[in-house]
DNA sequence: GTCTATAAACCGATAGAC
DNA sequence: GTCTATCGGTTTATAGAC
């Protein structure tokens, strides 16, 4: 965990990790991520042993940090599916959660970005990380669809998985593009807003689920 | 056009639009480009004047070969908006379009990664690019949207748009960690037909419309 | 643990012969 | 138009002093 982690080794992870979401793993120089954080390049080798293990530290830390336990939780109490409102808040709620997990105005920006890169470019270590991080998480979805519409079999369910995730990745890759479609600098809390609002509803109305008044 | 293009200049563009979609702009040399093709280094710089111009042809080669024309059609023939059939039928026509566009077999299957990739890296001609080409098929969507239910605000209209995007995109830049979660090696046409069918009946059930039962 | 200095390889671009 | 040779710059990684 990152509490027992030296201030040092944290601050290279943090610096690198952002350098390696804008810039990628090539077209960022361990230099570059160095004088970042104002210490030495032979630093980082002696710490990590080289850039691509921190690259996949950066990778770990992320992942960590934006891990959604509401599938997971929800699973665990069954009054979440007792009634088609119910479903539809938890299907809200799932959505709402995954986009504040990227993009809260509390959390870097760079997060997503390096997740998207990541499976871009899968390194030998991406493995490990969505065995160990983003597998778990993504059967809880699926079984938690199932759970809203048991009719579904675990291979539909999966792609109702991949349509919540794939609609929040255009926001993190898209973003350069949806800017300039909207004219304007960087994305406001009221847009995500309004895109968090848009996938839940045309999720919660796929699914033949009660719209919500509160929405 | 790529017909009155030399044989030679072409073959460079394809050669270096599947390394760059590959591995990137930085992380793919002129070297190598040149090598794939039996060229020299020089004979890049000869034709094109250096590395960020060809990857800027690359990608306007690709984003022509990918050019959807269905909503720009549509729009020129009031029929497909008379019926809530002819609706629902037009929306997952158009949803096919997208995803055939980029997952036929026929295609080659870097042409989406290099799109990614350059939405994630955007160089100064992204914007060239976008602006010419992928502006004009994007508003035709979002006026497809509108005439399916004109109730939409255009910025609405613009969600419904990003929704069908963004799912197509998720199968791009996800496939390393969906073949993980699949266990399968790649893509197989059946899956990628469950998916564009999954998108298309979802976003037509979250419209209001009938489904179609030829689907 | 942190630094300097440097090794060894690779990069893009170009000059100039043909 | 195509080639060889090379320049000047950058890269990662490491050896060794402190």
């Amino acid at each position: 965990m990152a509490q027992e982690m030296a201030g040092r080794k944290l601050a290279l992870i943090l610096a690198a990790g952002e350098l390696f979401a804008e810039t990628g793993l090539d077209g960022t120089s361990v230099r570059a991520i160095a004088e970042k954080v104002g210490a030495n390049i032979a630093a980082i080798n002696y710490h990590f042993g080289g850039k691509e293990n921190l690259y996949t530290e950066a990778l770990r830390h992320v992942i960590q940090e934006c891990e959604c336990r509401g599938a997971r939780q929800a699973l665990e109490d069954e009054s979440h599916f007792a009634t088609p409102e119910r479903k539809a808040a938890l299907l809200r709620d799932l959505v709402r959660e995954r986009f504040t997990s990227y993009f809260s105005p509390s959390r870097p920006q760079w997060y997503g970005r390096l997740v998207i890169r990541s499976m871009l470019d899968p390194t030998p270590s991406l493995e490990t990380v969505v065995k160990q991080l983003m597998f778990p998480e993504h059967e809880a979805l699926v079984q938690v669809f199932q759970r809203i519409n048991p009719a579904l079999t675990a291979d539909a369910a999966r792609l109702w998985a991949f349509s919540l995730i794939g609609q929040i990745g255009f926001y993190v890759f898209g973003e350069s593009v949806i800017l300039m479609v909207l004219n304007t600098r960087r994305y406001t809390a009221d847009f995500m807003d309004a895109a968090a609002e848009h996938v839940s509803r045309m999720m919660i109305a796929a699914m033949g689920l009660p719209l919500l008044a509160e929405h």
